[in-house]
DNA sequence: GTCTATATCTGGATAGAC
DNA sequence: GTCTATCCAGATATAGAC
């Protein structure tokens, strides 16, 4: 089930007031309905580009109706942005706190992050961009991404001091990785002529090959991959 | 010199007309002082977020009579884009005509990408968004952008034959290193708290940090970087 | 060439009827 | 709860004086 659309949601009710013009059946949970119809336009057109008309007409409601649900357009972001942190957080978390070698938990935690990022229904670049200009607006999606960030700093450090990665800056190789990540995701939205990767590839490309740049010794790969990914 | 904000100006002339509110006597290149003062907006605030009436006060110029330059804000931004694609396909071109080991030329040309990205006034993946939203208005930058992913996967390919680079796929290589170098820029963009890390240590880096996973033997490496940045 | 003034359009948000 | 009608702000773009 979509994470996104799920949970913070108005309990069941019978119906009041003035019925709909466009009678929508299923409506039950007019908060969650507009949150997945926006997250799906977002990801068609960018969060800026789509109207509260649009969401609103596409929800099976009149423009102005959409406000007795959520007070601004701001708000409707907002709740969708409560998970874009927290599920690939919960990845490095769990990855953080598990047994085992760092490289078989990089390894699945990078899969892990990829597939959950491509799986989003908006590109999480343009999210950073709108978090960027509007600091005060998005507080706690800052504080979130900056746990993200120390997290995994963390797990690479780890990594570092018992040998299993190179030498590398915990820091910067965080930052990069997460980086990477993103970039991914992208590359399954901006390209026009229908994309000819599957996530799931993208995502073991991804995780093979972060892992063969910085392991010790790159031959434990193979081995990785078959734990990480069994 | 900034590569963005040259070429393409009309002729220095006379100034006729009434004068400017705002005397601005270095104003030999209007339209080159335009693409310049909305490059450099663009950059902070993201394009969309910029209006004409800013530009045309940066510029000093009053906000109707910036159109005497440009016929609308879309003619700015192509003015812009046209250096955007070239620069980078100028990068990948040379190092798909020049002598000796691909693992040599792959190196210079991620490191020269990078740092061209990170120079850029703006974040490319804003672009990349404006350009999907209006695709016919863009033309030329995706026909140019297609042929920047294909020069790369011939020269990935290039190095799969000779067995300097392991039998990767060359399209998916090709298109994850492109991206890379996209979400490395942004790296410099989205980091709230100043960043810490400078464009050149980004762009060694993601060089290293490629060709280490793309080598056929990753002991080649200090050698390549030796010659690549020497 | 640049100005002032204004037309026009679009999108977010509110008021009050039903 | 949803509707219709409207306001308002901000932005692009144009007209015509200077």
């Amino acid at each position: 089930m979509d994470p996104l659309t799920t949970g913070a949601a108005t309990p069941p009710a019978r119906p009041r007031g003035r019925p709909r013009t466009k009678a929508n059946p299923a409506a039950t949970d007019p908060r969650g309905d507009i949150v997945a119809t926006a997250s799906r336009l977002f990801a068609g057109k960018g969060v800026e580009a789509v109207t509260m008309a649009e969401i609103a007409e596409a929800a099976g409601l009149q423009q102005s109706s959409i406000y007795y649900w959520f007070g601004s357009k701001a708000d409707i972001l907002a709740s969708i942005l409560e998970s874009v942190n927290r599920v690939p957080l919960a990845i490095v978390e769990r990855a953080l706190e598990a047994e085992g070698p760092v490289a078989d938990r990089l390894h699945r935690l990078l899969r892990e992050d990829v597939l959950t990022l491509c799986g989003f229904p908006f590109d999480i670049n343009e999210i950073h961009r709108l978090a960027t200009r509007q600091p005060e607006a998005f507080t706690g999606y800052w504080e979130e991404r900056r746990r993200l960030d120390a997290d995994l700093e963390r797990l690479v450090a780890e990594g570092v001091a018992n040998g299993e990665l190179r030498p590398v800056d915990p820091g910067l190789t965080a930052r990069m990785l997460l980086a990477t990540d993103e970039a991914t995701q992208n590359l399954l939205r901006t390209v026009g002529d229908g994309t000819p990767y599957r996530p799931e590839d993208l995502a073991d490309h991804v995780a093979d090959t972060a892992l063969r740049a910085l392991l010790t010794r790159p031959s434990r790969l193979d081995a990785i991959r078959r734990r990480a990914t069994g």
